[in-house]
DNA sequence: GCATTTTTTATACATACGTACAAATAAATA
DNA sequence: TATTTATTTGTACGTATGTATAAAAAATGC
């Protein structure tokens, strides 16, 4: 037996509610089928990866055949971008939404680093730990893509743009500061982000905890700690 | 053509050397063959990942036939963590030497946060900048595996051990910080080493800069931002 | 010098994969 | 009511996968 049919008898939080006929759905049904077929591909893809996560998985997750999947998404490359497209979008929204209230209310001096480093990591471990399932799966997808070949472009694409939007903040409010490493810190605080909601157990065995610490507390401390971090780079 | 099928044309950077003859090779020449299937699983798995690589492109980038793979390592799983264990021995080993090093230099007094930290990093970081192209490739798996499921256990096998070791005594030197904020602290600090080592380009992207920043630079940023981020937590 | 051991090649097998095609069915449209 | 469109099912195809078996060939040991 193989890893990949092990794990495939796992039990899947998407629950496959009813085998269905064939034949078009009134209203906008096929909404709600490739809702269905997202939910599952992003947990399948954050379990096992790309690679680890087959078409058939995918919508045998979903209670759908085969090529439904192939029906809405199209090749599976696609299907992956979907799935990190449909959250990425919110993501960002909440982070430039963030960002605009914090300019104004600094009224046009620089924005507060702390501020900064806040309203960047507070939208992504606020859904990962108080959104449903799905953005639980999504954060831990996100943080196995971070160092991956695959994940490059698409993080690229979806995230790039908002994350110059706050380092410029950064670089403005550390003035004196090597732009280099603003951008260093910026990394480091991002890969901290996705550490943090990956939910390795890692922190666990390291600590010795029995349970998991809340994302909440960890996120209270990567913001005092990446905002010591940034402000010590003013010091050159 | 499958994306797995792309990747399988790129040229790999462990050179097939020659076609050899079957039969019992003079001398260890064994081991040569073994590491030579390591260094060639090594590449892939970075690249592509534990289900992205397969045995065959190993085999094949290392000059083989396919069951020579499995005559050396057995199923894949074992060479998976055969080419971790590899080279986390050498890891851990220059870590723990540094520790005892610094113990030895403090004479009974608690290490500084700044050695510690670079202590901890800095084998990693030299590694993957100054080492072959091994190292590089072994760092960028690493990076990889830190927020997926497969390589936690691995992770925790080969590193655990020492990283408690460097949590004591930071949280020594930290007195008065709460333990699980070092612990918080210890993996923002692994999760921004691996980052720098995996080259994604991402720094490149937001900083406009057109080449790489050297590693060496990075690590600089990485022991201040990170030292201050810890000292910051002895503030309650 | 012959038998044994070690390592490699060559081939085979059952399964899983991504994708495609044809048919069926129900809603929407006219 | 007849036609079209949208969505799902069922099946099929060629290839890739992990693993196993058999054979061959070179070095070693007695």
């Amino acid at each position: 037996m193989t890893m990949r049919q092990q794990l495939s008898s796992l039990k899947l939080g998407v629950e496959p509610d009813l085998p269905r006929k064939p034949g078009r759905p009134k209203g906008g049904r096929s909404d709600q089928t490739r809702e269905r077929i997202l939910d599952a591909a992003e947990q399948l893809f954050a379990d096992r990866g790309y690679d680890g996560a087959s078409i058939r998985d995918v919508a045998a997750a979903a209670g759908l055949q085969i090529h439904s999947v192939g029906y809405h998404f199209g090749p599976k490359e696609q299907l992956f971008d979907a799935v990190v497209a449909r959250r990425a979008d919110i993501m960002t929204g909440l982070r430039r939404e963030a960002l605009a209230e914090a300019r104004q209310r600094a009224g046009g001096a620089a924005i507060s680093i702390m501020q900064l480093v806040r309203d960047y990591v507070s939208p992504f471990i606020q859904s990962a730990s108080h959104g449903d399932e799905g953005w639980r799966n999504y954060a831990a997808l996100m943080g196995r893509l971070a160092n991956s070949p695959l994940g490059t472009g698409i993080i690229a694409r979806h995230y790039d743009q908002t994350a110059r939007e706050y380092i410029a903040e950064l670089q403005r409010a550390l003035a004196g500061a090597d732009p280099e490493d603003v951008v260093d810190g910026f990394s480091a605080m991002v890969a901290a982000m996705l550490g943090i909601c990956a939910a390795t157990g890692r922190p666990e065995r390291l600590s010795g905890r029995a349970s998991r610490r809340p994302p909440e507390d960890s996120f209270e401390t990567l913001v005092r700690f990446h905002t010591a971090g940034f402000l010590t780079l003013t010091i050159a």
